[in-house]
DNA sequence: ATCACACATCGACACGTGTCAATGTAAAGG
DNA sequence: CCTTTACATTGACACGTGTCGATGTGTGAT
């Protein structure tokens, strides 16, 4: 936690990582860590925003199955989601649209 | 920024991924979803190059599990390993460098 | 050859994870 | 009210994963 602290943004080539920031990484990337995921966060990044109703197709799962990945999507901090009415509308998380746009992008 | 991506390859807001782009993009972040494989690698890329008993003491962890992380890493094409004498010398997949660098830096 | 070292592999264990049927909750419409 | 719809939660199951002790495989040194 002292990495951010003591310098701004010490390069990956002058030293590792600590616990912690390597903690937090691993946690996010278990987030995109299953196909189902990886998906699911592309076809919101695609559409801009989907409802769950909107999601069950495409991903080919049942609905508890697509909540507990939307759920772990937004605990990430890539996701978001908006109820209106009887529906879950999910976007993907404005401070994390550079990452989300990159992490799903060709490598 | 993105002249190349709207020319070659269609940007995730365009189109989402295909089941198998999705499945080889999760096996690449399962990779990453371990806070020992993300302090491992952030250790190679800081260092350059590592032997496997240099990771012991700064991971914690026993031989074994150290093994175990570096093929996991090896297999997901993000560090390659030369066995130099009786020591097998790791470092960043060259190929993957950037990718290596953006994973592993600020988000 | 014999020994010590560096690393890989195996076997076993505890724990985490993806999945779905069943059930609960909340909102809109009758 | 009651019913339907959209989604979350629970419980249970099978499977994957991180971990380490024990063992195997080479390599170099004596």
């Amino acid at each position: 936690m002292n990495t951010i602290a003591t310098t701004c943004c010490p390069s990956i080539t002058e030293a590792p990582l600590s616990d912690t920031a390597a903690a937090t990484l691993a946690h996010t990337y278990a987030a995109l860590a299953d196909p189902v995921r990886v998906k699911l966060l592309s076809l919101i990044a695609a559409a801009g925003e989907l409802c769950s109703c909107d999601l069950l197709e495409p991903l080919a799962k049942s609905q508890p199955t697509i909540s507990h990945h939307t759920k772990i999507l937004a605990e990430a901090g890539l996701i978001r989601g908006e109820k209106r009415g009887r529906w879950t509308y999910w976007s993907v998380e404005p401070s994390r649209a550079a990452f989300v746009h990159d992490a799903l992008g060709p490598s």
